[in-house]
DNA sequence: ATTTTGAAAGAGTGGCAGTT
DNA sequence: AACTGCCACTCTTTCAAAAT
């Protein structure tokens, strides 16, 4: 959670350039420049999982899962850990395994490879899914043939997964039961658990999803949601549960929210593009879509499926819900906030974002050229360039939390680590490139700027320095890709960036009394009018 | 051929009211 | 209390046209 409520104070600007010489400041900040565990990974879903508190929803594992063993509860840790922690928690005898055959049956309907789908990573089909960044394994997982690989391996595909799974769903060492019998031996354990229609078992079972097999012990309580090479496990009851939901929209409503702790899912989006926040774990998901596929084979949930659309959607209500009461919560109650530092829901509030709500100012440096300590008068629309030179050497530190090197560490360009955290996250370097931009320049500069500029039509060029930084921070967080000088993917970023600064200028059209001639700097806010 | 621009579509978000 | 649906809004992406 450290990922998210900082990144919410701290994701908006302070870009840090320590004038001098560049081992010395990297010397003087050793110390910020050894990342938090949060922080160090790119594993923000992982990070946020793992370092998460016991869910509460354990609250109610206890209630149904009456008097299963102590052990259990250590093993509920599952849903937000199972797939980041160590895998070897839990005996493979302990757990669900679902037929990977089902993967394949399910993804029939599915024009593009699935295994593509919810992790199209290869660089030449230009999918928005890509999710490189999103892959929190430790090294210990080893590789890990999920739909949120990017490797060709996957892209090689379901066939693939078909021989896998083979072996798996025959493995005689493993007692093949289906979800029912599974609910059959978990109702023996203990009084919580919901009786299952015992006529619905295994017959029934294998007609409907004659693939989807598992393996359980009699003893079991746990699963695996999806493919088991995910790692994702989750309580045998809260599947069950999820399994009579009438539809996929409530079952998948139901598994992310026993997949996720409460604070992880209010700091997290469903979406891949969201700005400001985490997505949900891409590996989670996917597991819990292929769950759904499983239970629902009448539906379409395909990766880019009608009903998984609705299920998505219906997950964003559920976080919208949580965010919505946990500001409530906040408000009513105790939020006491530290001036300066808003709420994270103030900042993660997404759509209408006021930069001085919650009483946040920006750096004074950035935010307030007047007073920058340079002396240099505020920068109109109708500036001259240098001072855009002024501003990349200005070096006023406004920051609280730890500060990495953006770019080679010779350029001397700070940032803070939630800052970095939050680009990381972004599913693809052009979506990082947008997201940094405007936390690179003000939009004054960016206004009248274009990433190498335009002399003929009076458009200047940012920063090189600042841009060359922000590439070769792209290449070391997207190293799939390809981001030299010149080369597609930092072409893509260099459009994205440009049409990002085209819409402000546009805005600044249509309403030239806009923002970024307000005290405030930050990412437009067309409503702020 | 490439880049820039304006416009619009699509998706995500918060707020709110109604329902379960 | 939790969930759901609707609306208005913002942001990102995409496309076609214009400019270079």
């Amino acid at each position: 959670m450290i990922g998210s409520s900082c990144l919410s104070v701290f994701e908006k600007v302070i870009l840090i350039e320590v004038p001098g010489n560049a081992e010395g400041s990297q010397e003087n900040n050793q110390q910020a420049m050894n990342c938090p565990p949060s922080f160090g990974n790119d594993s923000d879903q992982a990070a946020a999982s793992s370092s998460a508190s016991i869910s509460p929803d354990f609250e109610m594992l206890e209630e149904l899962q009456g008097n299963l063993e102590a052990s259990t509860e250590t093993a509920s840790h599952a849903p937000s850990l199972g797939s980041d922690s160590d895998p070897n928690a839990f005996s493979p005898t302990d757990c669900l395994l679902c037929n990977l055959n089902m993967w394949t049956k399910g993804r029939t309907g599915v024009k593009k490879s699935s295994g593509m789908a919810d992790c199209p990573s290869s660089v030449e089909n230009n999918s928005d899914n890509d999710t490189h960044s999103f892959l929190y394994m430790p090294a210990c997982f080893g590789p890990m043939p999920s739909e949120t690989m990017n490797d060709s391996n996957l892209v090689e595909n379901d066939s693939n997964q078909d021989n896998d799974s083979t072996p798996v769903s025959n493995n005689s060492d493993h007692e093949v039961l289906p979800t029912e019998m599974t609910a059959e031996a978990e109702s023996s354990a203990g009084d919580g658990a919901d009786t299952v229609n015992g006529t619905t078992g295994l017959e029934e079972y294998n007609n409907q999803y004659s693939s989807f097999l598992l393996s359980i012990s009699p003893t079991a309580s746990f699963a695996y949601l999806g493919d088991p090479k995910r790692n994702v496990k989750m309580l045998n009851i809260h599947l069950l549960a999820a399994q009579r939901k009438s539809n996929p929209k409530q079952a998948a409503r139901y598994l992310v929210r026993n997949l996720f702790p409460k604070e992880t899912l209010i700091g997290s989006s469903v979406s891949a593009n969201c700005r400001d926040r985490p997505r949900l774990d891409p590996n989670k998901m996917a597991a819990v879509r292929e769950f759904l596929a499983t239970v629902f084979p009448n539906y379409d949930l395909s990766e880019f499926g009608k009903e998984w659309k609705a299920c998505i959607s219906n997950v964003a209500s559920l976080i919208r819900y949580l965010n919505s009461e946990a500001k409530r919560r906040q408000n009513n109650g105790g939020g006491c906030k530290l001036p300066g530092t808003p709420a994270s829901a103030d900042w993660n509030a997404g759509g209408v974002r006021v930069p001085s709500e919650g009483g946040f100012q920006f750096p004074q440096s950035l935010n307030v050229p007047e007073t920058r300590e340079t002396g240099n008068s505020v920068p109109n629309r109708n500036g001259i360039p240098e001072e855009m030179g002024s501003l990349s050497i200005n070096n006023t530190i406004y920051s609280t939390e730890v500060l990495e090197y953006f770019g080679n560490p010779n350029r001397n360009i700070h940032v803070p680590s939630s800052l970095i955290h939050a680009a990381k996250s972004k599913a693809r370097p052009e979506q990082s490139a947008r997201f940094l931009i405007r936390h690179l320049f003000p939009e004054e500069i960016l206004v009248r700027s274009n990433v190498y500029g335009s002399i003929t039509q009076g458009i200047y060029a940012l920063d090189p320095n600042r841009i060359n930084a922000l590439r070769e921070f792209l290449q070391d967080a997207y190293p799939g890709f390809n981001l030299l000088e010149n080369e597609y993917h930092w072409k893509l970023c260099v459009a994205a960036i440009n049409s990002y600064i085209r819409v402000l200028r546009h805005d600044l059209k249509r309403f030239p009394n806009k923002s970024y001639q307000l005290p405030g700097w930050g990412p437009r806010d067309p409503s702020c009018n």
